[in-house]
DNA sequence: CTGTTAGCGCTTTCAA
DNA sequence: TTGAAAGCGCTAACAG
């Protein structure tokens, strides 16, 4: 490996000159700086970055914590995020929990070994502790998509409930009352809320008994929403639209509609959270409620540098990014209307 | 920040008896260890990876270069990547050059000032000159999907010419004559290899010339397929099938196709390389190359983390990965025939 | 079983 | 404008 010391000795300087060189800081006479860049470049020399660190205290390195990398909406959060690390001169270190606690709390240990200057995290379920952790110890962080309840702490999230409510509105405008809702699990806050928004316009619609005897709680993949969709479809009288709180339980609900043959949006209509990323699509036909996710991914990113330079205020602060409700051609009348 | 000499003075013994404790190297009396253990909870302490890693020269942190995060095929190759190196105690640093050699550079530059163990990399069309300076410079990597002509490197790819050749043969069998084929850049071997695949099968039915005429370069994007089906179907006499190199120039094609009320199958077939995953999907109609992007991952990280070790031959590995031809409704004999 | 010394590659501080 | 010494947090090598 080629230090700064055999550069130094190259260019026939001390290793503080050829620091000066890299870092552009203090002054050095031109010829002196040409010969140590000369020397540089003829001896492939390349900083040892993990030295600076040590010394700097700071590793221009940031993690972003993702749920479930298979899935569009966290990986068009992580475009948002890289883009705007990257613009600042950040790294950013990926990881993926698949919504387990353990494995969350394992990267975060690693993380912190690794000295990352903030963590971005979407919180599993049972994120509390290794939340609470991170407050103890002053790590400056940003949660994504959810809360943790019980803790204090910066988040980029949409209004899931006031969301939904618009959604289901669509579907009671249209003329639903069956209306069923497939939602995620019952931990994680992202999901309750939209669980609360349907449950909100139905109550004022005057069909609470009806929404609380349709909702289905189940895990955000295609398998959760496939079992939901079977026993939601099992009741009688069926009901005439579905709404999933994200686009696997969707994808999941469709699977389970077309092995009974059921025609979207003939006999039942279907809406649901999260867009499907155009470029997977042969046919984008689901009505949606669209979150800005590569936003959100930047936002986060934004507000975790500035609490890094103390640019943001002392208080948590909650960034609520706007939806929008995408109709297409999965939502229509009730087949009786 | 708690450093081991806090630990130390807290338990009342040296920073090395700390390091002891940590590393579980040496021994210790389980007495001290259990004084130097409670020092640590109590304290909170998390050890320095950097100050370790400056010493120990290695970071046990392997970094992987995609140049398509959108693409399902690369985060599946993510997944096995991730996967096999946690497996081993390694972490991964995910980077995305969107087919740019310069982020490509930049990010290799910077990864080598972090001090990583070694790199994963799908190289760019112009990747010739850093993967030359990697060479040069000993850096132990790896390719993947794609080879870089001009150089000696491990790699980790299917067959791509081989594997093309059955799924057009698959049109012939069908009835096809008039196949158009959809490739990918013309500087990318995986691209260039299933061109030769096709020309070759076409070659084998004696139709060598239509092969030749009803070729068209193109992106790895939605857009290129788009654009370069418009062009296929411009051709009189049209094409019967299409033959799209990536997932991504199929989903265009398919676009264009609806655009002029074309039918699938029934007046024209496609195919493509790349399956899309099931989760995103509503409907797995393609009939596709599916080549295994997670095993890909895993075995390129497995031989990567080899090389780590000085368990590999000297001589650059080439290990090509087995395809499947998974037929399904996109396929059909011709209008005519 | 435990401690001391030296040094990984770099930069801060102070002096020249 | 340049350099020497000290030290970031840790561990290898040796000594006790």
């Amino acid at each position: 490996m080629i230090t700064i010391a055999d550069v130094a000795k190259r260019a026939g300087v001390s290793k503080m000159t050829v620091s000066r060189v890299i870092n552009d800081s203090g002054y050095i006479s031109d010829e002196t700086r040409a010969r140590v860049e000369a020397a540089i470049k003829e001896l492939g020399y390349i900083p040892n970055a993990l030295a600076r660190s040590l010394r700097f205290k700071q590793t221009r390195t940031i993690a972003l914590i993702v749920t479930d990398i298979t899935n569009p909406f966290f990986t068009t959060i992580a475009r948002g995020v890289e883009d705007q690390a990257s613009a600042e001169g950040f790294s950013v270190i990926f990881c993926n929990t698949d919504e387990s606690p353990e494995e969350e709390t394992q990267y975060v240990n690693v993380l912190l070994q690794k000295q990352v200057d903030g963590l971005l995290l979407v919180p599993t379920g049972g994120a509390l502790e290794i939340v609470t952790f991170l407050n103890n110890h002053a790590v400056p962080f940003v949660l994504l998509d959810r809360t943790v309840p019980g803790t204090e702490a910066d988040v980029v999230r949409s209004d899931s409930k006031q969301a939904t409510y618009e959604g289901i509105q669509h579907l009671l405008d249209l003329g639903h009352t069956r209306i069923a809702a497939l939602c995620g699990s019952e931990d994680i806050t992202s999901s309750l809320d939209r669980g609360k928004g349907y449950q909100w316009a139905m109550q004022d619609a005057g069909l609470a008994e009806e929404a609380t005897r349709r909702t289905y709680f189940t895990s955000f993949t295609v398998k959760g929403g496939y079992e939901a969709a079977q026993m939601a479809l099992a009741e009688t009288p069926r009901p005439t639209a579905i709404f999933a709180t994200n686009n696997f339980i969707a994808i999941g609900a469709m699977r389970a509609l077309r092995e009974i043959s059921l025609r979207v949006p003939e006999d039942i209509s279907l809406i649901c959270f999260d867009d499907l990323p155009d470029a997977t699509l042969l046919d984008p036909f689901l009505t949606v409620i669209e979150q800005q996710a590569y936003d959100m991914g930047r936002q986060a990113t934004a507000l975790l540098l500035d609490r890094l330079n103390d640019k943001a205020p002392d208080e948590a602060q909650e960034i609520i990014l706007p939806t929008k409700l995408i109709i297409r051609r999965s939502s229509a009348p009730p087949p009786t209307a």
